[in-house]
DNA sequence: CTCCCGATAT
DNA sequence: ATATCAGGAG
């Protein structure tokens, strides 16, 4: 499965821009129940006028509302974007911690956001990332029958490699983007069509 | 469990 | 009109 899902999407990576682990950060957490590419319009200009821990800290929370506005839950965010950034000043020296104790005890930081962070900014495969995504598209592939994200996650890190963590949850929610989508999935062009309990439509005959 | 929140696809 | 989108906190 997996060597066919790395054929089919060569190039699977994080689709949102950023150039150090605090953008990522920042990036993710401005990501939940928000696509990719309104994230990535609101970080174009927001990461030019905030560009350390401390510039968030001391934001003006109703500057910073307006300028995350269009991701959505713009007040909860704009909300864990300061307490987090006043984490980072005041017990990291400014810097994005490594590891997952340190990640998921920052506010808006979950464990699907820490592991982003490690995965992508460090390079650890410390975990699976789950998102919903993630979820659908393991759930139709018979991967996992938990609907509880910490659940799935232990699920695929007993079936997953340690060193495929982080590609596989790039595989999963590209895959769930292009062909695998929520509503109407594409099965007649998936590439995992011969194999997945829950394809519909169509079977390609191999 | 609910709430937070706007834009797009269906 | 409604479901969905790289979720997390109370």
């Amino acid at each position: 499965m997996i060597p066919r899902l790395k054929a089919e999407y060569p190039d699977a990576k994080t689709e949102l821009d950023w150039t150090n682990p605090l953008e990522l950060l920042v990036a993710t957490i401005l990501s939940a129940q928000t696509t990719d590419v309104r994230v990535n319009g609101v970080t174009k200009t927001l990461f030019q006028r905030y560009r350390t821990a401390h510039d968030y800290a001391e934001a003006d929370p109703g500057e910073l509302e307006e300028e995350i506005r269009p991701t959505g839950f713009y007040r909860n965010k704009a909300r864990s974007l300061r307490g987090m950034a006043r984490a980072l000043v005041e017990e990291h020296g400014g810097e994005v911690p490594s590891t997952m104790q340190e990640l998921v005890a920052l506010p808006g930081v979950g464990r699907k956001t820490a592991n982003v962070v490690l995965g992508n900014a460090f390079g650890v495969d410390e975990g699976v990332v789950v998102d919903t995504h993630v979820r659908r598209v393991s759930n139709r592939l018979g991967l996992t029958a938990e609907q509880d994200p910490e659940k799935i996650e232990q699920d695929l890190m007993n079936v997953v490699p340690r060193e495929d963590w982080t590609v596989f949850s790039h595989l999963l929610i590209l895959h769930g983007r292009r062909i695998c989508k929520a509503r109407k999935p594409d099965c007649p062009n998936c590439p995992l069509n011969d194999i997945c309990p829950s394809a519909r439509y169509y079977k390609a005959p191999r």
